[in-house]
DNA sequence: CTGATGTCAGATAAACTGAAATAC
DNA sequence: CGTATTTCAGTTCATCTGACATCA
């Protein structure tokens, strides 16, 4: 009785909206991200990318200072860098000036760690880019910087 | 002791990446669009306006191919669709033809109520779009396009 | 029997909230 | 005292998984 389902009945009034198809173009990457962070990154996340990128660029800060630096909760960097910790990819020492604060800075390791992560994002983003040319890809990534 | 906190220290390593960008543009847009319906949209969500989008576009079906018009697995077209029931958005039937399926179909206030969201969103997409030129946002739409 | 459908119960990742202890 | 830091516990939203009874 009924037809086949049609592919591609995405309702007009989503198709052309920016804010939908960033939802679901960035729905798309974070799938790719889980799906290649599990295969390839033992157990880490986003957010541990993320503060392992901050430490190795900026060197040691406090856990407060990471959390503003990389845009994650306070509550929420708590927890990852003590799974960083336990993987031996950061360490942590009370600052002997500021008792209040941990002090974390990124081991050898984690800069090992950091760049195979980095690799897995490479591949996660040519396949994520992969319709566009080079050209197009830089006026994406020109443009999403203005939004922000 | 320590400087006062550097406003933009976003890791290099982030800054360039289509997929952290996607990732913040997106979360951008979650927020804006939260609030907005917060205040706006009566307890309503981004489920309900997507699947009162579909109804109201391609009028009756069940919820599985509900479900798959809109990206929702049907396990949460479940719960939405019961929410939008009780709100005499939309009604539900059992379809005479095959007792497994529950046709849905939108109400006029389904169709009143997707027009105020509609509005809701226009005001979310103009904040969010506000940087950039009506060509460049169309720019952006078009390259958003091709990533799917 | 196979397969689609609706439903439920629960898990997940990312983000946020509120409260507390500690140190400045 | 007021404020910053870390931590814990709990919550939200969107998404996904697995199981199950029903019916074609």
């Amino acid at each position: 009785m009924k037809p086949a389902h049609a592919p591609e009945r995405t309702p007009d009034r989503l198709r052309e909206r920016p804010t939908w198809l960033l939802g679901r173009a960035a729905a798309r990457a974070s799938g790719l991200l889980a799906s290649g962070f599990g295969e390839h990154g033992q157990g880490l996340r986003g957010y541990h990318y993320r503060l392992l990128a901050s430490l190795e660029q900026w060197g040691p800060v406090s856990q407060a200072d990471l959390g503003r630096d990389t845009g994650i909760d306070r509550s929420d960097v708590t927890a990852a860098v003590r799974v960083l910790e336990d993987l031996g990819l950061v360490d942590r020492e009370v600052d002997p000036a500021n008792q209040r604060r941990k002090v974390v800075s990124i081991t050898p390791d984690g800069i090992a760690r950091l760049a195979q992560l980095d690799a897995v994002l490479d591949g996660i983003q040519e396949s994520l880019l992969e319709p566009l040319t080079p050209d197009e890809r830089a006026q994406l990534v020109g443009l999403l910087k203005r939004l922000g």
